[in-house]
DNA sequence: ATCCTGTTTCCTGATT
DNA sequence: CAATCAGGAAACAGGA
């Protein structure tokens, strides 16, 4: 793992533009389209067997339209329900869409059965039960720690792995980031195009005041593309970006990959501490590609929680936070 | 094209 | 004195 990483942080991105000018059209879950991608570490054909993954073996945000079908088939065998209990037409859209959907939408699509699916996802949602076999199938090469189960973990874990010595973030690029880039590099290019998407990009000049965004930005189109192929890479990652509250929460949650950054003070009253705090603001700026974070602006954006109720103040105690009502995913013993 | 959300940036002043 | 906290104001990016 360390060593992809390494390599990664060794290369060269410049810009994403050979994804921008192509039609991807596999970024559809019913393409056949058999296009090959070639990372330095997988190869596998982007053909419609690449979506055989299971539905279960997959985060739900990266589900297609039909895995989408075969969860609700599965909630129906399941529990015994009649075919009729679940509108299928009613959830032609794919995991991304179906995640943001919330209890009410569920339950105009679908009724009664509405509830059942989504406290059903939002189990899938933050229980998961991806397993790292879905490295074996689909003709997958992986030239890493192949069967080690804390890969999955490892890619889980996202944009942080940290450096357990002082204070210093390991130079590495997120799993995006790094993916992107490989497949831009190894993806035939330069095809020209007018879609306006690619001239977006292309256009894009930062004016004096704009935040710097390291030349790594892709277009949507292209980056759900991405999440596409290679759902197992992005695994518990929003593709629209982590909120920071999110962030920290899960920090906190794996004290082993991030040692001595936050740590719990109460652990029942989601009441924790700051013990590095700059570089803590450092990963978060490496996660937002936004090298000049600091804790001074990191802690302007957790003061905004405290009116959503996302944070509690916590008087006296410097560095101390509390997670607010409206905080969601901290408890131990929380689905 | 416009609005909204969630920050990011900068700032002044207070507190530890 | 430095670090942190508090919160106003404006800018910004991305999504709806």
């Amino acid at each position: 793992m360390i060593m992809i990483l390494e390599g990664a942080g060794r290369m060269s991105i410049n810009s994403s533009s050979n994804l921008l000018h192509q039609q991807p059209s596999w970024t559809d879950g019913y393409s056949t389209c058999n296009e090959t991608v070639n990372l330095w570490f997988f190869s596998f054909p982007v053909s419609s067997s690449f979506y055989g993954t299971q539905w279960h073996e997959i985060h739900p945000q990266y589900w297609t339209k039909f895995q989408v079908w075969e969860w609700l088939q599965h909630l129906l065998d399941t529990n015994q329900l009649d075919a009729n209990c679940i509108p299928f037409q009613e959830f032609d859209i794919n995991g991304e869409h179906l995640c943001s959907m919330s209890l009410q939408e569920f339950t105009q699509a679908a009724g009664t059965a509405g509830q059942l699916l989504y406290s059903n996802l939002q189990h899938l949602k933050w229980n998961g039960q991806c397993g790292s076999d879905i490295y074996q199938s689909h003709n997958v090469i992986v030239k890493t720690e192949q069967t080690d189960p804390s890969l999955m973990v490892s890619w889980k874990e996202e944009n942080y792995l940290y450096d357990s010595g002082y204070g210093s973030t390991v130079e590495l690029l997120d799993s995006k980031t790094f993916c992107r880039a490989q497949i831009s590099m190894m993806t035939p290019s330069h095809q020209s195009s007018d879609s306006s998407d690619a001239k977006k990009s292309q256009d894009h000049t930062p004016k004096s005041h704009t935040k710097k965004h390291n030349g790594i930005k892709i277009a949507s189109m292209a980056q759900r593309a991405l999440e596409t192929v290679l759902p197992a890479l992005f695994l518990f990652s929003d593709p629209r970006g982590t909120h920071l509250w999110e962030f920290i929460r899960d920090i906190l949650l794996n004290p082993e990959k991030n040692p001595g950054l936050i740590k719990w003070e109460d652990r029942s009253e989601g009441v924790f501490r700051f013990l590095k705090s700059e570089a803590v603001a450092q990963l978060w700026g490496k996660k937002k590609n936004n090298s000049s974070m600091t804790y001074e602006k990191l802690s302007r954006a957790m003061r905004y929680y405290y009116k959503r109720e996302i944070l509690e103040r916590v008087d006296g105690r410097r560095l101390v936070y509390k997670f607010g009502k409206n905080a969601r995913g901290w408890r131990e013993n929380e689905n």
